[in-house]
DNA sequence: GTTTTGTGGTCAAACGTTTGCCCAACCCTT
DNA sequence: AAGGGTTGGGCAAACGTTTGACCACAAAAC
């Protein structure tokens, strides 16, 4: 059975003054001789006491509380979105209050019904992949709680928001594959639903551009595609190919595996990169040279954004596209600058 | 601007009646005629009542909250548990309110403190490597509060746990390898504060003795050694192996890193097994075998035991030991029976 | 016609804080 | 001695609920 906290009226009554006084000697609020808040605080110290957050709450009409609603939990990407918010939060006395949706849109708005009826003083959120309908964001909205998106945005709805630039974390990959010396440069695609596939083409078009290396749409494979690593070896071995840029680590990992098989040597014959560097990256052989999102990063400024809205609620909405970081090891050659 | 949501008081006014019929019409409470209730349900729904959960708590002395300690995200495996913690909490309606301690101890015990303050019913935890003293925990106890140990456990104090059976899964991946016909396997052994290191240790010791082999202490090696790598090359050029069991699958990456540098086939001269079931070792080559631990079972057992706590403060407390599942793939042969 | 039983509802306390307002006592000016 | 300022502290409302105690009224039982 939960035993009962020593509250501000025990102190109060134990030393003959009234829930008030000892409320101000606590806080500070003034109007308390020195002497009396000597042995208010003594007394509050001596018992453990500990103000109740919960009624603080309910007379200030604000939780110290942030909600969180990520789409999945074992991922290392949101893994890292969340230390970053905590590594905040933390430090500023927020609680943090957490939901999945599982990618799904249902449980997607109940999460932001469970935190809405929570009261939390701010929502952080990555809304999921399929999203057409935006009502209950704009419920959030108009109940006057922050609101920060990451990673994932919705244009119709006004939010601050972190997202990564994918464009320019494409655009530095294959641009440095360039650098390297390579000109057919395959590219694996992810998921047709989302924004971020179709910006990380553009970023590989871009380099291409840059470099005057026509475009040849044969070198673009669907990364959903169960007979990739098939239709990938069918292509190597007819054509020259000495570069590949994939949409994620995981989809790197494969063509690895089929340019092992085909005894290619990486990178010599073809340098790869993958994209989101997952730590497996520096474990495999060879390891994967690939763009760092900086999830961590993401999470922290997202959190930064709301702490601000949450202080200063009429201030502008803030917006942040996060520069990408390519890291580079053994499955790319060196720059020949 | 947070917006004033409507209260039981606002709708009371509204109907002439008082907060408590409308208390109780909302609730199931009794004694309201079902002309009112129907009123009075019908007023809350058009005006998008929602009950306020801090009132609620601070009458009720409960906050529907949980309270999560792990020492990272940022690992897979306390990824799973946590999914698998918040598919029961949101199941039946609790938050989660969750802290990291990074593995540090200073950490933990603000932690604790927090989740305590803010009056949580019941506390998941797992405690960080380094813990030698445990007044913290004891505290917790003595609150009152609910308190369920995952992972890690302390034997100084009586709480429930869920912890992964090491000892078990270690002999199954020994016991496999042997039956596939290895005889002379290397042993790579965890971080030494860890019991889970001795525990694999032991299980290693154990699937030997069970298949009358001796026991050879060359065989093993320190993992956390920087010459891991040149040390294992060594030994494997110099002597017999046919097998090697590793305390992660990390440490089983660098060996397959070895074994493939000396041409070294996996599994026909060597097979190797690794531990905790990343998701990489599906996307490496050869794919892994692994014991799994079944961590998102591990986070929704420990949830279970905690909501029976809340739910009968004064019931026995649980115990678990979860059973570990090897998941065999191309780094072992097949079983020859 | 009086007592019981039941129904539908109000009142008020309680949960633990915070905070605006009031008041008494003291000290300092004139 | 009267007025004014300061200091220390109490009172009570408020936040939004829940819940035990009570009460009025009507219908049923004696």
């Amino acid at each position: 059975m939960k035993k009962k906290r020593v509250s501000i009226t025990d102190i109060a009554k134990a030393l003959n003054v009234t829930p008030s006084t000892v409320s101000r000697a606590l806080n500070g609020g003034g109007k308390v001789s020195e002497k009396k808040k000597q042995q208010i605080q003594a007394l509050a110290k001596e018992l453990g006491y500990r103000p109740n957050p919960i009624a603080r709450s309910l007379v200030e009409n604000k939780t110290q509380t942030i909600g969180l609603i990520i789409p999945e939990f074992t991922h290392h990407f949101y893994s890292r979105v969340l230390a970053g918010i905590e590594s905040v939060t933390s430090k500023v006395g927020y609680q943090l209050l957490i939901c999945t949706s599982n990618e799904k849109k249902r449980q997607e708005i109940k999460s932001f019904q469970t935190l809405l009826d929570a009261r939390v003083d701010g929502i952080l959120a990555t809304i999921c992949k399929k999203n057409d309908e935006f009502g209950h964001l704009q419920e959030v909205l108009e109940s006057g709680t922050p609101l920060v998106l990451m990673d994932r945005i919705c244009e119709e709805i006004e939010t601050s928001y972190v997202i990564s630039d994918d464009f320019e974390g494409a655009f530095q990959a294959v641009d440095f594959l360039l650098q390297t010396g390579c000109t057919q440069i395959i590219h694996i695609k992810g998921p047709k639903v989302l924004s971020t596939s179709f910006n990380r083409f553009m970023g590989y078009k871009e380099a291409l551009r840059k470099h005057q290396i026509p475009y040849n749409k044969e070198l673009i494979f669907e990364g959903n595609d169960p007979e990739l690593p098939d239709k990938i070896r069918a292509y190597i071995k007819a054509n020259p190919v000495d570069g590949i840029f994939a949409y994620s680590d995981y989809l790197a990992f494969e063509a690895v595996n089929v340019l092992r098989n085909e005894g290619i040597s990486i990178p010599d014959q073809v340098a790869i990169v993958g994209y989101a560097d997952e730590p497996i990256s520096t474990y495999v052989t060879p390891q994967l040279t690939s763009v760092n999102q900086r999830p961590f990063d993401m999470g922290s400024i997202a959190a930064g954004f709301l702490l601000n809205q949450i202080q200063a609620p009429n201030s502008p909405l803030e917006f942040k596209s996060l520069k990408t970081e390519l890291v580079t090891r053994s499955s790319t050659k060196k720059t020949t600058s």
